[in-house]
DNA sequence: TGTAATAGATTACGTATGTAATCAATGGGG
DNA sequence: CCCCATTGATTACATACGTAATCTATTACA
């Protein structure tokens, strides 16, 4: 039961940081998010706690330090996001979705070119 | 202003209604949701109110009636929640994000012929 | 060995959300 | 002209989230 557990928004920062590397300690993630995240570290360990509770995050006691780790992978909780920002937005249809943002965003020649490499393969 | 207010996810199934057809009273889009919905109609009704509190539709008492239509259009709801969506999923790229998808999606031939047409187009 | 510093666990609290029930005003039927 | 049905407004309540503070157990130091 891959049951994809919803990642809020400050929530997946933290994520971010343990997909990036783990395991780390919630020290090493209280300093890799820094004061850039302007988080107090109380406010990280919560999260912390939630993450696990909410199983996508885990631990092991390596002595008397907790570490973490991801418990799900970043692409799963992409398609999951994905999916249910798709259904609610654009009606679950992604073809509309890309074509909005198609039209919408600047994109650099690079990325025009390397999307239309990846629709090429598509026929 | 065009402070653009976060829609929930159930918020958006009434917005759709509004945005398809408006304006409409409480009932009818009661029963536009109708069933399918599973919603009691106050929780429709409570969806109504907070939508109208944080702008996001407003009314127009005609006689007795309360006629509800949009104050936002769909489409800056679409660029907001998409915006706040690729923010938290892919930093804020848009072209990981579209390579993703195209990447990921099985798409009719057809779709695939607008992108590459809408990609032609960028260049 | 008693005490302070750590660090995870528990509790806190305001806002948002999902999902309603209850209140109150108003108009139509008897 | 009064009472009920209708409909928007107010209130309810559990869960999630953002943001911490406090409690507690453990460890390092004086």
């Amino acid at each position: 039961m891959p049951k994809v557990p919803h990642i809020s928004d400050a929530e997946w920062i933290v994520m971010e940081v343990l997909w990036t590397s783990s395991p780390l300690t919630a020290n090493q993630i209280v300093e890799s998010l820094g004061k850039q995240s302007g988080w107090n570290p109380r406010t990280i360990k919560t999260m912390l706690n939630r993450l696990v509770k909410k199983g996508a995050i885990k631990y092991e006691t390596e002595g008397k330090r907790y570490l973490y780790r991801p418990a799900i992978s970043r692409d799963v909780c992409v398609k999951g996001e994905s999916r249910s920002f798709i259904q609610r937005v654009f009606g679950g249809n992604v073809g509309p979705m890309l074509a909005h943002f198609v039209e919408e965003t600047k994109l650099t020649p690079e990325q025009v070119r390397e999307l239309r490499k990846l629709l090429e393969d598509k026929e």
